[in-house]
DNA sequence: GCCCTCTATGTAAACGATTACATATTGCAG
DNA sequence: CTGCAATATGTAATCGTTTACATAGAGGGC
């Protein structure tokens, strides 16, 4: 592997100048400018990243701590924290870690020299406590709560768009609304079902807990409780999932049974994925902009690293938008765009 | 922050015994050695693994260069790669690179010092050509072709699935079979197409270029081929898609015209994502084990990274496997299983 | 001609670890 | 008591950079 050495060698130059020419510091002639970037090019230098952090305690890399989640979401945060990462000339080390203690540690030690800062996602309701760790670095939570944590906090209007769309259900009128939650200890799912009641109350409809079944956001959830809500001698005439996996899922078990939607039975999601619309009926969300929520985490991180001494700590929350299409009543929408929308590609 | 030698300060030894206690190399005696245990983990000391991967020149990371694709695909990949990287001490460094020469090359260059290998997946045709850059570290191509090159490359058995689903669809009756081919010069799609091809010159049906139409392997490209099908004067008995989402985009443009699946059209599609059997009617599809490669992949990876001097080069494929469902007129499948399959938790 | 200021370059000390080699201590066989 | 092996520890080189400081030569004002 050629070093920086072996170029001020070939150059017949001390290494600092070879430095100072690749990184345009400090003043240099413009005749070994040139021949020191010819030859760095013909012996195909390549600076290494590794030493030079070591010196300047900079890495350009960001850690990213995720839970073991999949799908849609999984790859849009990614995507919206890979685009500003590389925008600001940084690197993703991304890592799936436990969400309890001893992951989320082991986890962090291990990016120690690795990292300028770490966004960290855990859902887990006990998280929070966990982090008390003193980290050493900058950090962003995720989808968490934070009471104590004297660290930045990203998170997703939960409540408000899931009061949102139940209470556009109210509207519609429909007075008998079932939730399918979601996985217990989620903090996510904790606030969509809070939101949930809280519509209800507002509109003066007492809550049922047979109407609140359990998930866990798979499609195979969102399945069963939505058989198990149809053997209800009370049948509810609306049901609201707490993401849109699981409102497929409910489709899925409603079209079997025979049940027409939305005439026999109303069904809402969360999220808004893409194929959403595509879904029959066409399924109403609580739009959340996923790829945003990744880039402005970075966002925050990037702050938090170049103002180190900025102590102050930051809460911020990303929007939701209702979303109503023919699941829950609404009009058909304009057709979907005829060609691709932005030119990205899309997975094979 | 704490480095080795505050350690050593503390415990009054030199460098090199603490060094020896956290590897557990050399002989110490048992006093020291539980001192110093103590003594770091009180002062939080977590080494550097910059500075130690300078001297060792193992970073213990694995680059992954993606292109910009989203969907299940991209997190499936990745989980793949990450379970595999972690169960042997690796991390990985992810970078969502342009596919053209430049972009590559930029990319890799970035990575040097921090990566011990990289898998590179760049399904773009030309891809092969621009990877020619002697890279001096184990790199693997994942769903590329890799014609010159002296490089592993894993690939999915794209044109003998795509076969085995059109020979079903003519098993079952059809002879006008469309296709709705991915991104021009993706290599996938290429040999997607060229199975369909094969599978209905085998049947002794003639090629009709009006049956094959472009797409793009998003959802609305789907929707808007179909539409254009449904317009043809010689209308096709069945669509096969060169994925889910495209067959997903034209189930939805069938719906909307009235058109029934599978009687009045037989739909299939590539990849069997989690959703195709949750679609009305369900999809069938051509089952891509995607986790698996990126298991296999970092497998790979990691044997060139092992055995630098073993130059003989690999080349593999993922098989697929066919699944049908009520789409191309299959059986009613059993039940979705009822509750969550393998305690994975889902995505928000 | 002297001194000061520039510009161009070199020297060497960091950064935080690992590790070959040197050294000091101990135990024990002869 | 001597000498050697084994054990415990320290010293210092090394990895590939950056950068503060030193040096040297040139140009110019006086």
């Amino acid at each position: 592997m050629v070093t920086i050495k072996d170029v001020a060698r070939e150059a017949k130059v001390s290494v600092a100048t070879v430095s100072r020419v690749l990184n345009g510091s400090g003043p240099v002639s413009d005749d070994t400018r040139h021949r020191i970037r010819e030859i760095a090019a013909r012996m195909r230098y390549v600076p290494h990243s590794g030493a030079r952090s070591l010196i300047t305690s900079k890495t350009e890399t960001l850690g990213v701590l995720l839970p073991d989640l999949y799908g849609e979401f999984f790859s849009e945060v990614i995507r919206g924290m890979d685009d500003t990462a590389q925008r600001n000339g940084f690197h993703l080390l991304i890592s799936r870690a436990y969400a309890d203690r001893h992951g989320i540690e082991t986890a962090i030690r291990a990016m120690r020299g690795r990292v300028d800062g770490v966004v960290a996602m855990s859902p887990d309701l006990d998280a929070d406590a966990l982090l008390n760790l003193p980290s050493t670095i900058p950090v962003v939570l995720l989808c968490s709560v934070s009471r104590g944590n004297e660290v930045d906090s990203l998170t997703i209007q939960n409540c408000r768009g899931a009061k949102e769309m139940v209470s556009d259900l109210v509207a519609r009128g429909h007075a008998r609304i079932a939730i399918i939650k979601g996985s217990p200890r989620n903090y996510d799912a904790a606030e969509r079902l809070r939101g949930y009641r809280l519509a209800l109350r507002e509109a003066g409809i007492t809550l049922d807990p047979s109407l609140e079944r359990d998930g866990d956001f798979t499609e195979a959830a969102g399945y069963s409780a939505t058989l198990e809500l149809l053997a209800l001698r009370g049948r509810p005439t609306a049901i609201f999932a707490a993401n849109d996996s699981m409102a497929i899922g409910a489709l899925s078990a409603l079209r079997e049974s025979g049940v027409h939607v939305p005439e026999g039975m109303a069904v809402a999601g969360f999220d808004d994925i893409p194929l959403a619309r595509y879904m029959d009926p066409p399924l109403s969300s609580v739009h959340v902009p996923i790829c945003q929520l990744g880039a402005r985490a970075v966002e925050m991180l990037l702050h938090g690293i170049t103002n180190k001494n900025d102590h102050a700590r930051r809460r911020e929350r990303v929007s939701t938008k209702l979303v109503i299409r023919r699941s829950t009543g609404g009009q058909p929408e304009e057709r979907p765009p005829p060609k691709t929308l932005n030119g990205e590609m899309a997975s094979v």
